[in-house]
DNA sequence: TCTTATTGGTCAAGTCACTTGACCAATAAG
DNA sequence: CTTATTGGTCAAGTGACTTGACCAATAAGA
């Protein structure tokens, strides 16, 4: 029937969860109530302009963002994805992280992202909240969860609660191609 | 430190999410309170042995599932993963669907699952709560999105609401592999 | 002009799913 | 015969979100 679209919404709910805030602290930074953004979130709404400059601000998104792509954001074709270098990580150093954001840009409740790991480096140890989950397309990737090294090869997956300790770096000097999903630091 | 294992909570908590049922849906059928089955999901109580062949009957588990396989579930290796035939599905026939088991078995709240699909037939139209996510490892895919058609190949990904009908059949008479994420019905 | 809507928003009560603490019966132990 | 411990219930509490009643400010009609 109609095109597939996300509602703003939709988005903006995405958005907030990607961040892990709750109603109540979105409307806080806001300076707006939490019942206008539940309402707004369910599209019962539409808020002023200002109020959604300061909303998107707030989230990291942008205006546009929430406009643009609503048609045939289903579906994200090979080789047509954004590349986002992770920030405060110059590229070239460090983990050397290149994220290439696949269809959950914008949307629900993944927060999936399609992982390019150039060689060399590590992550820091990482907890937080929500769950992880990756499959290893290309390369190798030394997965530690828990004080436990895993060392991971193509076809190899993982799964483990964020709260988990965890780390990883590509103990090798070519690329590895990781698909990696995580749920919202909240849920 | 200690081995990373998920306790007999968390993969109760898992098995019920996967159902999509809430806390009293499960103590209505298992016929005890909701509030034991909280404490339960949280390791704050451990049942008898009854009441857990009641849970794990309805939750379509075991009682040994429940107690094996807790250490090294974080990884599981390419190759390895055990092969689910979906239900009610013949093997080669109508979809021609198999299930490879990733990590998520008795774990929390993703419902991934690494499906390998021989060739022909086709999917109903399905229509539920949650989300999906998907990446084309391997052949081609036909999607239906809310009356959408897409054609995927590899490199490809999807991400919609459950809500939006949806089905998928494999075109050609080669294997398709998907990597296939989905959210639990209810969050 | 003075109604009369409509829009953008607040506030407090309600709801839903889950959690927690108080309590209780039944078996075990001293 | 006390006194714990275990397995469990019940009802009140909590956190996050939703909803309905209401209100001020701008717009529109007669």
């Amino acid at each position: 029937m109609g095109d597939p679209t996300f509602s703003i919404g939709m988005k903006l709910r995405h958005a907030r969860k990607i961040k892990g805030m709750r109603l109540c602290d979105l409307a806080d930074q806001v300076e707006c109530s939490e019942g206008f953004l539940s309402k707004l979130e369910n599209d019962r709404v539409k808020p002023s302009l200002q109020l959604l400059h300061r909303i998107v601000a707030v989230l990291e998104t942008s205006i546009s963002n929430l406009f643009s792509e609503s048609n045939d954001s289903i579906v994200s074709r090979a080789g047509t994805r954004q590349v986002l270098h992770t920030s405060n990580i110059r590229p070239g150093e460090g983990v050397g992280l290149e994220t290439l954001v696949s269809p959950s840009a914008g949307h629900l409740l993944f927060g999936a992202i399609h992982i390019v790991r150039a060689g060399g480096g590590s992550s820091g140890t990482i907890v937080h909240e929500g769950e992880e989950l990756g499959y290893v397309l290309e390369g190798e990737l030394d997965l530690n969860v828990d004080g436990v090294e895993y060392h991971l090869m193509p076809g190899d997956s993982f799964f483990f609660p964020s709260k988990m300790p965890h780390g990883y770096r590509n103990p090798t000097d070519k690329e590895t191609k990781v698909l990696w999903v995580n749920t919202p630091p909240t849920f």
